[in-house]
DNA sequence: ATGTAC
């Protein structure tokens, strides 16, 4: 699996020039012996394939979930200059602005007790799941608009939050730049019904408790202490991402013969960022990684009152710790040669994991870092982490995202089967809520590879540092 | 991930 491939570290690998044609800087990769049993030749082709691209610098970076995904592997990070480099649809995903954030509550599992189905059952009522879920919100045309340049404050207008949200959220739960007319009239008709809906696959709504503090002063910062319940939101910007990624896949295919860019894969459309379409697609990205975080705060304000209605508590006691993305294309400042320098970063499948003192990490997290959020699979540890300076020098600032799969869906249902998945979590005290069994097989944790030893690899490389684990009690799924 | 296929 790792024939050609330069080992440089005791968790970092290098893929050499010349590993495919017209590669223009090396790949670099973190991985451990364990995870290299089920690296994918195609994924480390894929990361390769990165490194062919204009004005891509320093390095094809990618984080130990990488696997296959479409043009570059997920997992993928990929930084490019301001003046001959690009923006690729393949190197964000097609669901923009996938993320997740992680909400603390008063409670202790004890007080959950005997109602964590009851609470379960209505946290499924009150967010809809599933693959067309639609909104009890009533969104207009024009409103969609607004969601689209404000993002989480929009929600946070309506009184679907607070205003102590926004500074908890990567960029305040939004980006600037959005450009509504670069998003078709299907996208749109795609969002209007879907903000505050979960979706289906790997996204979920589960309620953990804090099991173990690793870090104490950086939880104690975070606001996070052990045995306390909490609840995290995993999803993105639904069907209206998946339209803006594809509707503008097709222009940037053209746009590759028209400024003469060679692809060693046509998954790879890009258009220089100084393009009319390279430009096009960075304004209708962000209208989806906006809609996303609206999104993702619609749902929490849905899951508080439900928590607030369930168990006598204020809607202030829910404190969001922080919301991270994990699928987008980010203009940002970092160092070059000992020169700050700005470039696009992509990450695809990939979290921002900023250190302390970077810019833009709010001002109450300065001192330890960013939080960052690593999801498990179903019924597995997900991870608070935090960033570090580390990640600054060696990828961008960036970290992994979680546990990456090993079996493809249409195998985990052949495999698998949900019922009997349902039950064992059941008897682990998992209560677990979906649309069908099916849906579960497809998510069940053994198709993924394990997510405590993809968040040990980026540990014990320095790109993040634990601070807790959680273990889920519940969760709700498409 | 996704009105799970143009």
């Amino acid at each position: 699996m790792l024939t050609g491939i330069n080992k440089i570290g005791d968790l970092e690998w290098e893929v050499p020039i010349g590993y495919v044609p017209d590669m223009r800087v090396p790949g670099r990769f973190f991985l451990s012996r364990t995870l290299a049993e089920t690296l994918e030749e195609g994924a480390v082709r894929q990361l390769a394939n990165v490194a062919t691209l204009p004005g891509i610098v320093k390095h094809s970076l990618a984080m130990p979930d990488i696997h296959w995904g479409y043009g570059f592997p997920i997992g993928g990070v990929a930084a490019f200059d301001m003046t001959e480099g690009v923006i690729s649809p393949g190197g964000v995903g097609f669901d923009i602005n996938c993320g997740v954030r992680l909400i603390t509550t008063p409670l202790t599992e004890a007080d959950l007790a005997r109602r964590k189905r009851e609470l379960i059952e209505r946290l499924f009522d009150a967010v809809p799941t599933g693959v067309g879920a639609k909104s009890a919100l009533r969104v207009s045309n024009k409103d969609l608009s607004a969601v689209m340049v404000d993002g989480a404050r929009w929600a946070v207008e309506r009184g679907l939050g607070t205003e102590a949200d926004l500074v908890r959220c990567e960029g305040e739960g939004a980006m600037p730049g959005a450009d509504p007319d670069a998003v078709s009239a299907k996208a749109r008709q795609r969002g209007v019904p879907q903000l505050g809906t979960l979706g289906a696959g790997n996204h979920f709504l589960e309620v953990q408790v804090a099991k173990e503090i690793v870090d104490p002063e950086a939880a104690k910062t975070f606001g996070i202490a052990e045995g306390q319940v909490c609840f995290m939101v995993h999803c993105g910007s639904r069907g209206l991402g998946h339209q803006v990624a594809t509707d503008h896949l097709r222009t940037l295919e053209g746009a590759v013969a028209k400024y003469g860019i060679r692809l060693p894969d046509r998954q790879l459309a890009c258009a220089p960022l100084d393009s009319p379409e390279g430009r096009a697609y960075y304004g209708g990205m962000v209208c989806a990684a906006n809609y996303a975080w609206a999104n993702r705060q619609v749902i929490m304000h849905e899951a508080r009152k439900v928590f607030a209605h369930l168990f006598g508590i204020d809607y202030d006691e829910m404190q969001l710790i922080y919301d991270v993305a994990h699928n987008v294309a980010k203009f940002e400042r970092h160092d070059v040669d000992g020169v700050s320098t700005e470039v696009c970063v992509h990450r695809k499948g990939a979290t921002r994991a900023f250190g302390p003192g970077a810019e833009g990490v709010p001002s109450e997290y300065a001192a330890i870092g960013q939080p960052v959020i690593i999801p498990g699979s179903m019924g597995t540890s997900s991870y608070l982490l935090h960033g570090t300076t580390a990640a600054m020098q060696k990828t961008w600032g960036s970290t992994c995202h979680g546990a990456g799969r090993v079996l493809s869906r249409s195998k985990a249902k052949k495999e698998v089967r949900g019922k009997e998945l349902r039950e064992r979590l059941a008897g682990e005290g998992i209560v677990v809520r979906a649309h069908s069994d099916t849906a579960l097989a497809e998510e069940a944790p053994a198709v993924y590879k394990p997510s405590q030893e993809v968040v040990r690899v980026v540990h014990e490389a320095g790109l993040s540092h634990i601070v807790a684990r959680l273990e889920p009690l519940g969760v709700i799924k498409g």
